[in-house]
DNA sequence: GCGATTT
DNA sequence: AAATCGCAACGCCCT
DNA sequence: AGGGCG
């Protein structure tokens, strides 16, 4: 039966189709009309080759629709050289791999250094020492032609009878066999493959769907692993041998997280001592050597000679086929440092495919954005992976700056800053300086993006320091660098119109408007998305001059009673001035105004019971040597600086997530400063994100309380 | 801090 | 070329 | 209606 050509009928370009993850145990390895393939590391992406006539055109489009062309010329050059020798369209569907110095696909850290790299001078010293090939697999268009009603044998037919004698070292024909599973998973372990794909032979191209048509299978692990020491090196080696590894576990054995005064202990799982270059090596050590200790962290290490051990604080990412019955790893290779997040704030457990993963929010709040190159909602493959960008590499990027005392620019995962006058003193009583609040910002992001994910921020620019004048901004700056995130607000104009605002979340966006001396981060108690429900509302103590912090804090506790009185949760943290925050989680789509009336109803109470203390009189003039209950923050568009912010208050204060009991403790708000409050959040951990997003509390069941 | 406007 | 300027806005409470 | 407040 004849059948008739399909024509290209598409404007835009095609989304990839996907594959849907399969265990080993569950694939079929033994139906002769499966195609089995290679699993790459790299970028997927979609190839557009127009012919050169009437004028050549080659993109390389992400997952995401993003051209990748700049960033990898030579794959671009390559497929100029086959656009010259075709006469329609051509639309493949491939892989981009970094090649190790045999020639040969190699890991997706190598392809990492190449992702973000925006400046031709970069990519062109980067190409020559990370080559790249593009590895085709499908054929979606073939001049008017449109090939995905096909079956998948008979693309890849049209496909190879395409590529015949064209391909090259950078222009590459993916490899398949038809049938034959159990023979191609054995050269896949024996040869170390990332995964399997294993595809119907028979199934049509479904552009953007996820089908079972198409199988995914991984043999390699990854976990995030702590260590606890190193050994010495042998032969030839230098610095160390291997990094002793374990895991987090309490007292039944399950993964755990090592939270103060729990029983969790650390369970060695092996030794990692693959995937050093002679620069992770050493640089390794100058982090490993501070955290020196002479006691074992592990309960159950075996001794051995030549052995050191650290406090076990700095956590990697380990690739390895299996776990062996003892709990060991099988065949680890380190592939990096997890120091892109904050100080205990991971799910030590790692992405081992066992079923750890914690249960999903019940809601999408404040969560933090995906910061990986190819956005949120991609396929799990990239965005498991984080641009190995770490903080510190960000930090010291700065320190470089501010000790050159230079202006410059700086590399972030999510674009490139300019940054300036980085030893510009912003705090003079303790010399603190621009670029001291870049560093603690770029430190604190892990914990601090989620806070301010999504919503607008309002500035409070010092660009001479907190003794210049400030100034208020609400309106994003007509021009941000690229990767800043600017967005309107449904229904929120002013005489100039419409009214772009900077969006929190990114890394970039946060060191810009640092950059641009906005010391405090004020985000709105709602998202962009929906402005008028509030996700919180706070109550603000702020005492008069002269009240002492004891005061505050009684103010504080008398307002927990309240709200423990009522069943309601609520965080407490210091404002990073002179006062105390607390924060009370909403149900989903609460309005402001509820939430305020709640606010209204504690804080006159507290006001009321306690006059000689607490006011909530809002003429300055008769409050008196009081302490402010200000519930009056909880209106659209208005804001308070939030957890985690700097302050420009003289003291360089930053505002600092409390637990209760901690009011009965002689604490004051010049604790925690720019300078010390990391050390702080290191032991205590992130008190702030767990509890936003703890339960919210439905307006209606707390007023049923009150009514009685 | 920075771009636009005024001197 | 140098100096200066603008960079927020509005809902609430009390009078 | 106007002023202070944040």
């Amino acid at each position: 039966m004849a059948r008739t050509v399909q024509l290209w009928r598409d404007e835009a370009p095609p989304a990839p189709m996907l594959a849907t993850p399969c265990e080993l145990d569950a694939l079929n390895l033994d139906n002769s009309s499966m195609l089995y393939e290679q699993k790459f590391d790299g970028i997927r992406a979609i190839v557009i080759v127009e012919p050169a006539h009437p004028s050549a055109r080659v993109r390389l489009l992400s997952r995401n629709g993003n051209d990748k062309a700049t960033q990898f010329p030579e794959i671009v050059r390559a497929l100029r050289e086959l656009a010259a020798q075709l006469s329609g369209t051509v639309i493949l569907d491939g892989e981009v791999v970094a090649l190790d110095a045999r020639g040969q696909p190699a890991s997706f850290t190598a392809l990492q250094s190449r992702m973000h790299l925006k400046g031709a001078m970069d990519i062109d010293a980067r190409s020559a020492t990370v080559p790249t090939a593009l590895v085709v697999f499908d054929l979606l268009r073939e001049g008017v032609e449109d090939l995905r009603p096909l079956p998948l044998a008979a693309r890849r037919a049209r496909l190879e009878y395409l590529l015949h004698v064209r391909t090259s070292e950078r222009l590459r024909e993916g490899l398949y066999v038809a049938g034959h599973g159990r023979n191609v998973l054995a050269q896949a372990k024996r040869e170390g493959w990332e995964g399997l794909i294993v595809k119907d032979a028979d199934a049509p191209y479904l552009s953007g769907v996820r089908s079972r048509t198409w199988r995914k299978v991984k043999l390699h692990k990854t976990a995030t692993l702590v260590i606890g020491g190193w050994t010495d090196p042998k032969g030839t080696r230098s610095g160390f041998g291997a990094l002793m590894v374990g895991r987090f576990t309490d007292a039944r054995g399950k993964p755990a997280r090592p939270a103060k005064g729990s029983d969790a202990t650390l369970c060695y799982a092996g030794n990692v001592g693959g995937g050093f270059s002679d620069a992770a090596i050493s640089d390794l050590l100058l982090r490993l050597r501070p955290l020196a200790r002479t006691t074992s962290p592990f309960v159950d290490a075996p001794r051995a000679r030549g052995q050191h051990w650290v406090d076990p604080r700095l956590l990697c990412e380990v690739r390895f086929s299996e776990w062996t019955p003892e709990g060991r790893l099988r065949h680890p290779v380190f592939l990096g440092l997890r120091d892109d997040v904050g100080p205990d704030a991971v799910d030590p457990t790692g992405r081992d495919g066992s079923p750890s993963r914690p249960a999903q929010q019940p809601r999408p709040r404040a969560t933090m954005r995906e910061s990986s190159l190819e956005g949120a909602g991609v396929d799990m493959d990239a965005s498991e992976r984080r641009p190995y960008l770490p903080i510190t590499a960000i930090v010291e990027q700065l320190q470089l700056l501010e000790d050159a005392g230079r202006d410059g620019s700086l590399t972030l995962p999510d674009g490139v800053l300019e940054v300036t006058n980085p030893k510009k003193v912003f705090w003079p009583a303790s010399g603190l300086t621009k670029g001291n609040l870049l560093r603690y910002y770029a430190r604190i992001s892990p914990w601090l993006l989620p806070v301010i994910a999504d919503r607008p921020l309002v500035m409070k620019r010092y660009p001479n320091g907190v003794l210049g004048k400030a100034f208020y901004q609400q309106r994003a700056p007509d021009t941000v660098p690229a990767g800043v995130n600017v967005q309107v607000v449904e229904g929120d104009e002013d005489d100039d119109g419409p009214m772009p605002r900077l969006i929190g979340g990114s890394l970039l966006t946060l060191l810009y408007v640092a950059q641009l001396g906005a010391i405090s981060l004020d985000p709105w108690f709602s998202r962009a998305a929906s402005p008028a429900a509030a996700d919180f509302v706070a109550i603000d103590l702020d005492p008069m001059p002269g009240v002492p912090f004891a005061q505050v804090r009684d103010v504080a506790r008398w307002v927990r009673e309240a709200l423990v009185m009522l069943d309601v949760p609520a965080a407490l943290k210091t404002s990073g001035s002179s006062g105390l925050h607390i924060y009370i989680p909403l149900a989903e789509g609460t309005s402001y105004q509820s939430g305020q009336l709640l606010c209204q109803i504690i804080a006159t109470a507290v006001a009321s019971q306690h006059p000689k203390v607490a006011t909530v009189e809002r003429a300055v003039a008769r409050r008196g040597r009081t302490v402010y209950v200000d519930y009056l923050q909880n209106i659209e568009g208005k804001t308070l600086a939030c957890a985690y912010s700097a302050r420009a208050s003289q003291f360089a204060g930053v505002s600092t997530p409390l637990q209760w009991d901690e009011l009965d403790q002689d604490i004051r708000p010049e604790d925690f400063t720019l300078e010390n409050a990391f050390t702080r959040f290191e032991t205590t951990g992130d008190l702030w994100n767990p509890i936003l997003r703890g339960t919210p509390v439905d307006l209606r069941a707390v007023i049923g309380r009150l009514g009685g």
